[in-house]
DNA sequence: GCTTGAATTGACAGCGCTGTCAATTTAGTC
DNA sequence: GACTAAATTGACAGCGCTGTCAATTCAAGC
């Protein structure tokens, strides 16, 4: 029993990779029982079960992904689609998710999609029927593109979408509240304050954008702060349009005393253009961000911003995906809460 | 011939998922024959190829990974190994890479690897028994990990450093001059005029960043000027370090009129600085940066600093592991441009 | 002890593909 | 045309694992 047919494998064993029937002639069993253990499927006496894992250690044994795929058409893989929103924000989505996988003993693969090229639906298409993945992670934008969902349910791959604007409700999602963050700003900044109120929005193409500026809206609307629609300028989250946001918000004798950009990049515009004006941040003007870069604390003045749980929801949609919640514990989404950090970009207005 | 067993697959061929099976018996030829086409072997007629390749592209034939993965042990996948310098690098570096995957069917899989753990070795073993991968991306600081090295090497899985400092001479690596780049900074801020020149290291942990200080001390002595060593200080690549340096360059009396830091976050450090004592940037003080970061753009003044070519580095790095040169075309290193962009932060040393 | 159903285990096929090697066809020579 | 070598093709096994389903063991009840 403790003969192997493949040569020495036990004086060696540590630099070979050992299989699952190594394992089972070492403790005894069928290879069908080693394989319950790993997938820890139910039936297996206790003895038993403690038995071949230990064998499995002993062996350092691993299991093979591929073979594993092939049999079970389960890849232990799950694929990250994104579509280049600032490198940070995938970086810490990545991190989570990875995180996840880790713990499961999946893995992740990331795919960098550009929505503006024609044939986004074949791309992915070709992809994903390619590579059989377990789950897929959609981030912004993707997650509310109607070509990729529509392929995602009809090669049957389950995924999640971070931060959707639908919830078409069939599917779970994860999310931060996008509204209120964008309120409890709103209302920092009033509360500092300040009543001429600048709010720069973000791309347009992303749901966040639309959210953010609703939540403006209404903590202006609440607070009874009249809202001047010449503060108000388009952006589309990059530093660039920052910049000419701020320029025109700025440039009149009547400013506003405080802006709001949609995130850090153009918060950091604002700053820019203000020193370059001779306004001082936050003396004569207040800016406030949403995002919490790593830019956030390297600017000067560091600004005052929102903390995504950005980390969080790559590893929750992750885990969305590893183990699916029972059908009676499901939940339609996910909520992970945001944060308001306050630093010295944002000052009380003096009268 | 063209009766397929499992039903009517004809019929409703682009919502199948169709085998190879299937593509060799349209095409009238064996399973073998189709797999040898698909995989680019020689020995198939070119009539045959050809009417193979149309049938595949009818049927929207793709191979099935995990079939192909345990038959062949190759995986088509590729690992990106990382342990968190900036989320720039990473998403850049990743960006390349992957691009080079599309175009050969490959995909990346990446792996976060925390070298300040306890069992780097155990971890990253672990990861890579499990998961066939084909090749294996390392990016600084792993580039230079012995235990990883060792651990590649031991399960035979091919591998490219990216920027190593070792040159092992048995495997391929992609670079970039360090040492050259850091002199055309030095020179161009000499030639400004600059004579009393700052120098910030980064990580000591990267090996980048004493390739750039070399290229630092190499300039300065060819070209004449003295290099003060309270004038050289020691940095984290991070933006803290930068700071930290920077407090304690220009504090004293006689304080360098430049400062050349070994990255963009260290120069954002310093401009931040000097604006913090009233010091302007570049009138009083010229900064030099290094990576060319979307930071470099966003800063006020924008950087003058060195475009570093990660794309292309993490391009060729997967390219090299998807189609390894031959042997007498392999060369042991490849080598990319970086170029010096000069941007507001650095002027003509008015005397 | 014997029966019965539940718990546990194993035999075996086969996932979709490629490697091996033998069979067949083609081209080249005399 | 016969013969040989080269080019092309195919049959078949098997990669390492899991799904299916049948076999075996166990515990409980009479």
């Amino acid at each position: 029993m403790f003969q192997s047919e493949k040569g020495s494998r036990e004086s060696a064993y540590s630099l070979m990779k050992s299989t699952i029937t190594d394992v089972a002639k070492q403790a005894g069993v069928s290879m069908k029982t080693v394989s319950r253990v790993l997938n820890n499927e139910p039936n297996v006496a206790k003895m038993t079960r403690s038995r071949v894992l230990e064998v499995a250690k002993a062996l350092r044994y691993s299991p093979n992904l591929a073979a594993r795929g092939l049999a079970s058409s389960k890849s232990y893989l799950l694929a990250l689609l994104y579509d280049n929103p600032s490198p940070n924000y995938i970086a810490n989505i990545q991190k989570g998710a990875i995180d996840a996988c880790r713990e499961a003993g999946y893995h992740l693969v990331v795919e960098p999609i550009n929505m503006r090229e024609v044939n986004v639906g074949q791309t992915v298409d070709l992809i994903l029927e390619r590579l059989p993945v377990h789950g897929v992670i959609l981030t912004p934008p993707l997650s509310d593109d109607k070509d990729v969902l529509a392929i995602l349910r009809r090669l049957k791959i389950s995924y999640v979408p971070v931060a959707p604007t639908l919830e078409t409700g069939d599917v779970s999602l994860v999310k931060m509240d996008d509204i209120q963050a964008a309120y409890e700003m709103t209302e920092f900044l009033i509360r500092q304050g300040h009543k001429k109120l600048g709010f720069i929005k973000g791309h347009p193409e992303h749901s966040a954008s639309g959210l953010r500026y609703q939540g403006f809206v209404k903590a202006m609307y609440a607070m009874g702060v009249d809202i001047n629609m010449d503060w108000v300028a388009e952006g589309d989250f990059s530093f660039k349009s920052g910049v000419d946001a701020a320029e025109r918000l700025l440039s009149s004798t009547l400013r506003p005393t405080a802006i709001f950009a949609s995130n850090d990049d153009m918060a950091a515009g604002v700053v820019s253009v203000a020193s370059r004006l001779g306004l001082s941040v936050p003396d004569d003007l207040s800016v406030g961000g949403f995002d919490d870069t790593p830019l956030a604390q390297i600017l000067y003045p560091q600004l005052t911003t929102i903390k995504q749980p950005i980390y969080e929801m790559g590893y929750r949609a992750a885990n969305l995906l590893i183990n699916p919640p029972q059908e009676d514990d499901r939940q339609e989404s996910y909520s992970f809460s945001h944060k308001l950090i306050v630093r010295a970009s944002t000052s009380q207005k003096s009268e």
